[in-house]
DNA sequence: GGACACATGTAACAAGTTACATGATTGG
DNA sequence: CCAATCATGTAACTTGTTACATGTGTCC
């Protein structure tokens, strides 16, 4: 249920589905995820519920516009929520898997490149990550001065910026390891102990 | 289609649903879950198309064991997935979304509670996987000496600890600063500004 | 006129969770 | 005999993805 109530968290500002994608795109990208088509139905299902009202207005670029917010039963759901304490799911990283079985290549030299892909993504993620905040430390400068609603978001984003930074260093620490791999079996190779396209 | 393909990887040496799921619980479990009840359908749809072989063998102690398997055809759907390079999905992560709303909750102190209840749990976390990491170093000293399937599943392990790790830090930075928040306004109060109790 | 961003939705499917049903064996 | 662990499975449901359908307004 964790995305109804992130909805109702956004729609504190009134907002319309693709306005609510787009901070998925951007601000909320570290912490959640949501489709359009996953959007659509469950603003539909929250207003059912009387958590959500609707009008429509007119776009100033494009089609009509349904705009959404929270109403006051909704607003009780989403406090309601929060202290519930911390939500914990299941982490599912693919490519963390992915090297976890990566012995079937048989080839250090390739698990080497498949985390060097690995550190480019999560570069760039960290450089999002890195733009969002800049402009914020700009206006506010120490976050012991930001009001409390955007020190909760600053702090998230931290929370994102320093993993991802942790990342970034499991990475080089890993590279370094296998390049060490490399260069010994290229070593053996020349040393006539094994051929490297024989293996 | 993840999940198939890490079944495959964990099926190079023989297991049943029940052994799976007992990986995911201990040293899959900082990269992938699954229940039982999707287990068990998967294994049968993937021995379906004949990436598995099963076969029933007496348990030690229980009813019938249904141990499967990978097929040579199988194998080369593993290596067909770890060549398609890194998977990335959507972080979903419910209580760091949980934070970013938290100023509806008005109260800083619930909110550093919040946060340390956070590190309580990433601290159980990272003591289990600490508890995975002593013995391998134990068995075989530096990874550099470890054979490569070690070291890949060493280094997915390695991953999982300094993520945790970074998520502590950021945990006692945060709770730090919030700490500040709740004796600043403590202090108001005390200087006559603010009663505590009817804000 | 075509590409692109804006904008809303549905349908079919895949993935994952929760609840239920069944039963063997062991240890207290 | 009861609880716990071992063991396999189904059913109903929720959540999330991919593909499709439709149409507006702007800029080149």
């Amino acid at each position: 249920m964790s995305l109804d109530h992130i909805l109702l968290g956004m729609l504190r500002r009134p907002a319309s589905g693709y306005d609510l994608r787009r901070e998925f795109e951007s601000s909320a990208q570290h912490f959640w995820y949501a489709e359009l088509s996953q959007i659509y139905p469950v603003l539909k299902r929250l207003e059912g519920k009387g958590w959500l009202t609707s009008r429509t207005e007119p776009s100033e670029r494009g089609p009509e516009r349904r705009v959404y917010e929270v109403t006051e039963s909704g607003r009780a759901e989403l406090v309601r929520w929060l202290e519930e304490g911390p939500q914990f799911g299941h982490q599912r990283i693919a490519h963390l898997a992915q090297l976890f079985f990566m012995d079937e290549l048989g080839d250090p030299g390739r698990v080497r490149d498949f985390v060097g892909e690995v550190r480019t993504v999560v570069a760039k993620r960290l450089a999002t990550l890195e733009a969002i905040e800049a402009p914020i430390l700009d206006a506010h400068g120490n976050p012991d001065g930001f009001p409390d609603d955007e020190l909760y978001q600053f702090s998230t984003l931290r929370l994102g910026i320093e993993v991802a930074q942790a990342r970034i260093r499991w990475c080089d620490e890993t590279i370094k390891r296998l390049e060490a791999r490399v260069v010994r079996s290229a070593g053996l190779a020349e040393a006539g102990t094994v051929a490297p396209t024989s293996v």
